[in-house]
DNA sequence: GAGTGGTCTAGACCACACT
DNA sequence: GTGTGGTCTAGACCACTCC
């Protein structure tokens, strides 16, 4: 299971013989030489232990040995499972917390990510009011939600077969009572089976937070592109603006595990009394 | 210098006394007990050590000890001279690295992280050619650069009096040869004296390279703003297109250490071949 | 080979949350 | 009090870079 390309392990114990006498320190995990892949040189894919760890867990994640919102075992239990130390498991969890796929708590435990938290609501609309007064509460209105084969384009981002299908959904959301995003949604038709407009307009709160728990697709990743155009004339009178109107056009390609893409999202936001929030380091 | 909190603190020493015969198993690090500031009770406002390291780093980067590009001292020095263990400051170095402020080199050393390196230096430009054909080499226009009192709002979000002097640029990035970007820039006077179009235009490489070398002003973080707008005359001029064309509007303000703000950027990006990209995790 | 960052371990102790 | 994550240490060994 663990490997480790490293021909010598050794623990401390060999600088420390003269330890209390607690029986042998413990053998060392059970760790097995060179393997990996092909070639039997040196260290030809070197990849740390914690990396490892960090794959099953990961593994599991996907697997949903654990779901949305629960709790992973203890660090301390995880070590045993694994038969590493707990700093290495440590280190694990760490990576998958920065990268927003594990929730830690102190005291607590360390829990599995999920959309459906408050706290997290906004992680993935970086749409914001310039103003406090236009915040208000926010509105999703369902125009359409159907089932058709994938166009050329959007089966290509998705990476999908021609003719495969998909369930496309249109909405608007409203900031205020006043509209303001307007999205296309492509979704692949073999992950959301039984996605209506009904099971939209009644879910409250985020659409990803009926994905993962309706359909068990979860949204780790994101990449958007973000363009400058000009309001159409069926833009503009869902929007309520003038035709011409420029807007933001937002396309966002979001994955899963593995880097799997699993929704295809084009926006168009009026960004007259809001803006897109980004921050650079 | 070094501040902890708590009353007792034991070296591991403790249950292993039987160690080999290598003197008095060193001294516990120069550790003071609650300081911090005001208050005496238990962990007023509790801070762990390698965020102590962290910034005392930060100070030493920030008052030039170590130049951008160059290495800081080794762990093992940094450890020594701070009396923590190497582990200690493995983790403050490890979060600066992480906020791009270090760039870690394994077998090398540790380097203040510089805006001047071919690897970094689209880090805060997210525009992106659409097409690989468009990317071509880029070009700096400077078509004007002047001092002059900040306008209020300039001020303000530059956190200068009214009334301040402010270095004022405007300039166009061109694209395989084709006006892109029109940028105004607004600079703290104080911090930018004798800085001239003449400079800007000599200089060969990023701003931010130029900043740094040439007035110590370090760009660390910064925060954007984008909107879409209609492209007025002067800008349509500028960018040769038509006048109402859609234009991507980005408002950057961006910070060097302590958060403080050092530079005000309004950017017109002409998105007709190009989009800004943005990652979300 | 020497020096640097990177991994891994083992153990002690602390802060925090629940009970 | 018990259990969880968080900090800190000390030491061994590995991978990488340069001389």
């Amino acid at each position: 299971m663990l490997v480790v390309q490293s021909t010598s392990v050794k623990t401390h114990a060999v600088v420390a013989p003269s330890l209390p006498s607690s029986g042998a320190p413990a053998e060392p995990p059970a760790l097995v030489a060179g393997e990996a892949s092909a070639s039997g040189v040196g260290s030809p894919s070197f990849s740390p232990l914690y990396q490892q760890i960090k794959s099953l867990i990961l593994r599991s994640l996907q697997a949903g040995e654990w779901r949305p919102g629960e709790a992973i075992p203890s660090e301390i239990e995880l070590a045993a499972r694994f038969k590493v130390s707990q700093g290495t498991v440590r280190k694990a969890v760490d990576e998958l917390a920065s990268e927003n796929l594990l929730l830690r708590r102190q005291g607590k435990g360390t829990y599995v990510a999920t959309h459906t938290e408050e706290r997290v609501q906004y992680r993935f609309l970086r749409l914001t009011p310039d103003q406090p007064e236009h915040a208000g509460p926010v509105q999703r209105e369902f125009l359409d939600c159907r089932r058709l084969r994938a166009p050329a384009d959007i089966a290509r981002l998705l990476q999908l077969k021609a003719g495969d299908m998909v369930v496309e959904v249109r909405r608007v959301m409203h900031f205020a009572g006043k509209p303001v995003v307007l999205d296309d949604i492509w979704l692949p038709g073999h992950l959301f089976k039984g996605l209506t407009a009904e099971r939209l307009s009644d879910y409250k709160g985020p659409m990803y937070g009926l994905f993962e728990t309706e359909f068990g697709v979860r949204m780790i990743r994101a990449e958007e592109k973000i363009r400058a155009v000009a309001a159409g004339e069926v833009e503009a009178a869902l929007l309520k603006i003038a035709v011409g109107a420029p807007l933001l056009s937002v396309e966002r390609l979001s994955h899963t595990y593995d880097d799997q893409p699993v929704e295809l999202r084009r926006g168009l936001y009026m960004t007259e009394f809001h803006h897109y929030r980004n921050e650079l380091n």
